[in-house]
DNA sequence: TTGTATGCGTTATCAA
DNA sequence: TTGATAACGCATACAA
């Protein structure tokens, strides 16, 4: 069924016939009847290929994830998925791995499959180095781009962001407040996410006269659900003399590691050792005790990603950058 | 930079451009050289959509799946995304939510999009009724479907399965070995999947000459990751008169809420209190002790999965069920 | 080996 | 309010 069928048996034109279908005002009520009946009849749906041909766009958005299984990063998918549904466009995903030249690589094949836009979930994907960003600087010249969680100074890309810098310093001030004086700060990332929460850190011990002390900042840099070695990172950083009562993490994996380590090594939690997780996210409700974590609000972040993508390719402006509050979520693995 | 722009820089047709496009061997290596040039020159990338209007496909994949925030199914997304692009073919992703009639939506939306494929992620699309069935029925019309973890008798549709049954039986049978036996199955879904695990658990305890006692078959029907919820309804089982000492669950998560049952209610696991888990998630991992849980083996069936729709989208015919085995992943929650 | 001409199914412009 | 027709950018059958 085309719409030459469906202009021959209403017994009118196919422009008429595209007009119904596209809601057009001028065209008689008598003659919309006629030819929405045949297409009911026929069960017509438009072809959306030639459709995209003509008018340059196919209503698709390109989704850029590193992993599509990691529950934080899954729980953004989704959301954004929702959402963009609700706003009558597709999502075409790509799980992208780490590898800078794969993100390369997938992004280029979104752009070849002519997305309107290109969302990239999570700051992984914006580098430390200048270069390392013009994949995206490039594309950038084709369709806008949001960011989750990062920030890239650079036309036709917006980021939109939790406040890390301020949660961490906020965990890190809450926790030292609780009398815990010797945190670890233990992360997996140089992202641009994960430098704001480091310095959060840093300056809440300069805040509280208290010195930065390099032992007690543990980058892990093994598998993603690797817990065993997580927690064998902090054995090792207590075997080499750094002693710690509180750990806190730029991420829930991490703190359900250190959750562990404190178990291991019968340390009572929170009286003896408090941990601060980072995403707030299912897992830590799945130990006990359960997690005190940061909630950096995904939903909130993804409903407010897909509205300012909306609005761009509406040719409205937004801002470059948009930043969230996070917020603390209590729970059993700290004392206040 | 449309294949004409090429074609007149190159100075050749329109067609030989698309020749060398498509990598035909009727071309001379001279002429191929200077098209390519060309190309290179001008960064010249084929327009998707006429590509598609003229092939009628654009390589793309549906997937369909319920939440893809949940653990398994995202795991399942992810695999399934990674080997669909091995085999160039792009993901159009749609999370439905549980409703049936949002499936039917959103089934209907990708055809319209004239995917050549789609796969059910999840055993949630196979529903009890026939009729409730037929809007898979309809669309297999039109393109092959794949189902990961159910089973439709339909032509043009292909299974996945986990051997469900097997796996439950096994479990109950280890447990019972290993001398608990008052042993409650704790479940969510009626699914085709939820059905083949509840059958295993009933066989099991036949196959040990024991009583099938309704009231040790508890469904839970609440949210999906509401921990809180799940232990109350073990607690309400528990106050209700029925005694166990051992719990098999559909999915880690209800597995987890029995873990937690049992540390609430100061049971030793895996001295007093035995469980057992459906997954293999990450969430096994999470607690402590560990959970003892049933590996469906994700990626393997989505490998598989993948290379089926490819031969069917080959012209090849492959069977419409195809079965593998799980196995069970012994951790803290099990004394065998 | 290369070129010409046509079809793919829409949308949109311009006349009527 | 309607219709004829061009454009969208490619693949391909057929001719040369």
């Amino acid at each position: 069924m085309t719409i030459y069928d469906i202009s021959e048996k209403a017994g009118v034109s196919i422009a008429t016939v595209s007009r119904v279908l596209n809601g057009s005002s001028s065209v008689s009520e008598k003659t919309r009847q006629k030819v929405l009946a045949v297409m009911e009849k026929y069960d017509y749906t438009p072809n959306a290929f030639a459709r995209g041909l003509g008018l340059n766009t196919m209503n698709t958005i390109g989704i850029l994830c590193p992993d599509s299984s990691d529950l934080y990063l899954a729980k953004a998918v989704y959301y954004i998925e929702q959402k963009l549904r609700d706003n009558h466009y597709d999502s075409l995903l790509c799980c992208t791995g780490y590898a800078l030249e794969n993100k390369q690589k997938c992004l280029n094949l979104l752009l070849s499959k002519k997305v309107d836009g290109i969302i990239l979930v999570g700051s992984d994907f914006v580098n430390e180095t200048f270069e390392e960003n013009n994949y995206i600087r490039e594309a950038a010249k084709d369709v806008p781009i949001m960011i989750l969680n990062a920030v890239l100074d650079c036309p036709n890309v917006y980021g939109i962001v939790s406040d890390d810098y301020r949660s961490v310093y906020e965990a890190t001030s809450a926790l030292l407040s609780s009398g815990v004086k010797d945190i670890l700060y233990f992360y997996n990332a140089n992202t641009y996410s994960g430098k704001q929460k480091l310095s959060g850190y840093q300056a809440a011990l300069k805040e509280y006269g208290l010195p930065v002390v390099p032992s007690l900042i543990q980058f892990y840099d093994g598998p993603h659900e690797d817990i065993s070695a997580m927690i064998q990172a902090l054995q090792d950083a207590s075997k080499n003399g750094t002693a710690f009562h509180g750990v806190i993490t730029s991420d829930d994996t991490l703190a359900l590691a250190a959750l562990k380590y404190a178990v291991q090594n019968n340390l009572k939690v929170p009286e003896d050792f408090s941990v601060i997780g980072y995403n707030n996210s299912f897992i830590t409700v799945c130990c006990n005790p359960e997690l005190t974590s940061i909630d950096n609000k995904p939903e909130t972040l993804c409903g407010e990603l897909i509205h300012m993508l909306m609005e761009v390719l509406s040719g409205n402006s937004v801002p470059s950058k948009t930043v969230f509050s996070g917020e603390i979520i209590k729970r059993g693995t700290t004392r206040f």
